[in-house]
DNA sequence: ATCGCACGCTTTCAAATTGCAAGTGAAAAT
DNA sequence: ATTTTCACTTGCAATTTGAAAGCGTGCGAT
């Protein structure tokens, strides 16, 4: 007897996607991981907005359990825990390249240039190709684990 | 002499649209005024999620300042309110069916049919002018405001 | 070998937010 | 006139957040 055990956040896409990240930190970790480059915890602790450590941690490790992220010690350091962007991360550069095209567009104070938007708007698969290839350069800085 | 004011969530575009939307349940409250027809403080307080009636007032009332959507008393029925999307709430369309194309794929148990994707990635357009369409559709069965 | 520091968390605790349930007041229906 | 509908608001307990401090492992210097 299969009970619906309450309401799950997952069948309805946009509330599936409402549970895998819809929260500002989550917001914030992907950016930085997708768009800024970053992979090491401490790049994230670092972040402009001030992300306080626990919280850190914990959206780390819930963005791991949603296989958005996999977790790796840092084989040159290894006191130092770095994070890739899994496939289910990178395939969300749709629609978050869409997102910010549209808050550079509604953002009074938005510090975007316009042509990204442009760009987007008339290219978008080369946009977010291009965006792939950077991912891919800065995965390759790293010791990919055997 | 002005002062960043600490860092304010706007400027970054991933950073502002956090600040917007960055929230199940405004994702949810979104969901349901652009892609469900939902108008009514009743219809949402209605939905499957189950969303608590003091939540719903302050989610409304945030996404009426952010101008995502604008309250009218119904002049046919003064003790009902309805919300419409503003065109800044409509321009999220792209980005929001670009989400629920990842969702599909990614969500194990999603209930959206593998049509949406396909048609969506085929014609993005067009999938985003029908949602367009069928917006309008419901803003014209209610009395606007003169 | 030991010391000190860098690093990635974990803990603590107060403050803010959430969620449930029970109002409240205006407007419609009876 | 009375009851019901409706859109919130309030009260309060429980969860979550955030700032700061603590902890344990690893590494480089001495």
């Amino acid at each position: 007897m299969k009970k619906p055990d309450k309401i799950n956040w997952s069948g309805c896409p946009v509330r599936y996607a409402a549970g895998v990240f819809g929260d500002k930190w989550c917001f914030v970790l992907l950016r930085d991981i997708l768009l800024h480059g970053k992979r090491y915890y401490g790049e994230f602790a670092a972040s402009e907005e001030g992300i306080s450590t626990n919280i850190l941690a914990d959206r780390l490790s819930r963005l791991e359990g949603e296989e958005m992220v996999t977790r790796h010690v840092d084989p040159n350091k290894r006191s130092k825990v770095f994070y890739l962007p899994t496939r289910k991360a990178r395939a969300l550069l749709p629609a978050f390249l869409g997102m910010m095209v549209w808050s550079t567009e509604y953002d009074k104070k938005t510090e975007a240039p316009g042509s990204f938007a442009k760009a987007f708007r008339e290219d978008p698969k080369a946009t977010i190709a291009w965006y792939e290839v950077e991912i891919d350069r800065v995965n390759a800085c790293l010791a990919l684990p055997s």
